[in-house]
DNA sequence: AACGTTCAACTGAACGTTCAAAGCGGGAGA
DNA sequence: TCTCCCGCTTTGAACGTTCAGTTGAACGTT
């Protein structure tokens, strides 16, 4: 491999010509650049990464720690803004490395302290997440993409869960739905006790007493969404429509409702949450609320650059709309 | 942050002793160890990994080439093979970065060339694959997960998907079906060429005649699978079985059966291939062909190892078996 | 001619680690 | 007493880059 020191000398200048070349070109003439611009295309030189980052004590490496997800569970929201994030941070010379989250749940600190990465991206946080508590505590830059509750501690990404909620409740009573129904996550998830409140309140708003609205519990698997639509459907009161706090609660609903001859969409209609990759190939296709992933991404990678710039600076959360997705259920 | 000068100063050793007590802790005195050790914790030392990937010219990083996927495309093996991937690379000292495939699909060589990586991880291939044959020409260390039939020319690990159809065809003939169809790829594939021959050999094996196998070719969608259902069944000499080269189709299958009132699993059964997530939770639970992406991450970072130690080794295929999951289907 | 300014290019130093080689006591053998 | 060896420890050097400061030449002003 070519070094700078071979294209100085073959461009017949220092190495620091060159490191300017690439870095300052304005700080060169015109015709050593050229000259050198040409021995670094004859040579194919490429600027060694892990010098670079050593001089500069910056590994421009963000740590992602992955949910330990089972062979047969879906991480639907996780996958899709790993993409979105490799992709964001590609653009701003970054890139994402991706480590399995330890048995206990706390970020690989060592990571940082080796600096092997300059900080983390936190995922699927919960309230007053573990992780972000112990690495603000430590001073360690890092983004997360959903509240904790601890606003002002740390700075966070998050999509509006409670407008999502209220678009939901607004699109259903528009539709002439007067007896909604919500089946939610036990309580305790700041995600899902956002997107339940901005429900209630979208129903409100629209004129339904949410006194009214059947409210299920139910943890997050297709199973307890079956559950969920039997027990809805056996009561002498029939909803007129499900909302529901994921995709993967919707799928059983469908599923279950299916399971006593009631299809999805019709007297009943059902809107899930995430906009999973499967919402669009279900039958019928899923009506759900979409998350802007790929904004997210771009703003916690220059949040993240931005909280790296400047330690001290006061921390930001920024919560973004979601988008309503309309298709026939 | 402690430098391991930090820490020689403190145990009032040199440096050399200190790196010793941590790379070759039998060269060092029982004594001086444990005032270097003391040192070490006093000061929570840890080595930085910029500094040791540059005097080593090794970035402990492997590249993993994301396929842009829609947002309503799945990437149903990718994902999960990316999870244990860096699960098995933690384990070996080394960790996975990923970048965004570039758009004419070439693999970001410059990540090589600055010495980002050590190499790369390519999933999905192809026959051929236009990524292998440049990496491999340019010699950069390498695995795919995926042949792409050029056998010898790289380190490559894949799953058996010979083995898988034969596993299949065994299954559906040992149930007593007679009649099956299949549902492949366009001709070209080499998975799914593969997975097919292995269908057709399987039926003979068990004593149906393959040239009565009814395939039919189609694309990887749901939508693909509702249309070869209905193709198939509409015809005057229903199958009573129906393979699919994938769970994707095998989703289509079962939607375009019910959609012509014929569950799936009772007088047609139906399998996939993959054992995606969703595969378990489908109404009726769907019987596929699973992977085993754990023992295949594990090897493709053996292997990595290995050709980094000797990069003028032999390449090698490994061949991994599957594993047939029987469902309702 | 002396001096200040500006532009272009160069040199020294440092980032933290580890390999290779050298130093240094002390004990065994000649 | 001298030599050699062994176990433990130290020193020198290098990995490739870029920041900060310096040199040198060209040019205009006084």
């Amino acid at each position: 491999m070519a070094t700078i020191i071979d294209v100085a000398a073959r461009a017949g200048v220092s190495r620091q010509t060159v490191s300017n070349v690439l870095n300052a070109p304005d700080r060169v003439s015109p015709d050593t650049r050229r000259r050198v611009e040409d021995a670094i295309t004859t040579l194919n030189y490429r600027p060694n990464r892990s010098a670079q980052n050593f001089r500069a004590q910056r590994s421009h490496l963000l740590g992602v720690d992955l949910a330990t997800v089972g062979p047969h569970e879906v991480a639907p929201v996780l996958d899709r803004f790993v993409h979105a994030l490799s992709q964001q941070a590609a653009r701003r010379g970054y890139h994402v490395l991706l480590f399995p989250r330890s048995g206990d749940g706390a970020v690989h600190l060592s990571l940082y302290e080796t600096r092997t990465v300059d900080g983390f991206v936190l995922v699927d946080t919960e309230r007053d997440d573990p992780r972000a508590t112990a690495l603000a505590e430590q001073r360690v830059p890092f983004v997360t993409f959903g509240r904790t509750g601890a606003t002002g501690e740390h700075d966070a990404v998050d999509v509006d869960g409670f407008a999502g909620g209220q678009a939901v409740a607004a699109e259903l009573v528009a539709s002439g739905r007067r007896r909604p129904a919500y089946v939610a996550w036990p309580e305790g998830s700041l995600v899902g006790d956002l997107r339940l409140a901005g429900f209630l309140a979208g129903c409100e708003d629209a004129g339904v007493d949410p006194s009214d609205v059947r409210v299920l519990r139910r943890l997050n698997g297709v199973e307890d969404g079956v559950d969920a639509a039997v027990t809805l459907l056996e009561g002498s009161e029939r909803p007129d429509a499900i909302a529901t706090v994921s995709d993967l609660i919707a799928v059983g609903i469908i599923r279950g409702m299916r399971s006593l001859g009631v299809r999805a969409g019709n007297e009943i209609r059902v809107v899930g949450f995430d906009d999973s990759p499967l919402a669009a190939h279900l039958d019928p296709p899923l009506t759900t609320v979409r998350q802007p992933l790929d904004e997210v991404a771009r703003r916690v990678v220059a949040r993240f650059l931005a909280r790296l710039e400047d330690p001290d600076g006061p921390s930001v959360t920024e919560l973004l709309e979601p988008c309503l997705v309309v298709r026939r259920t």
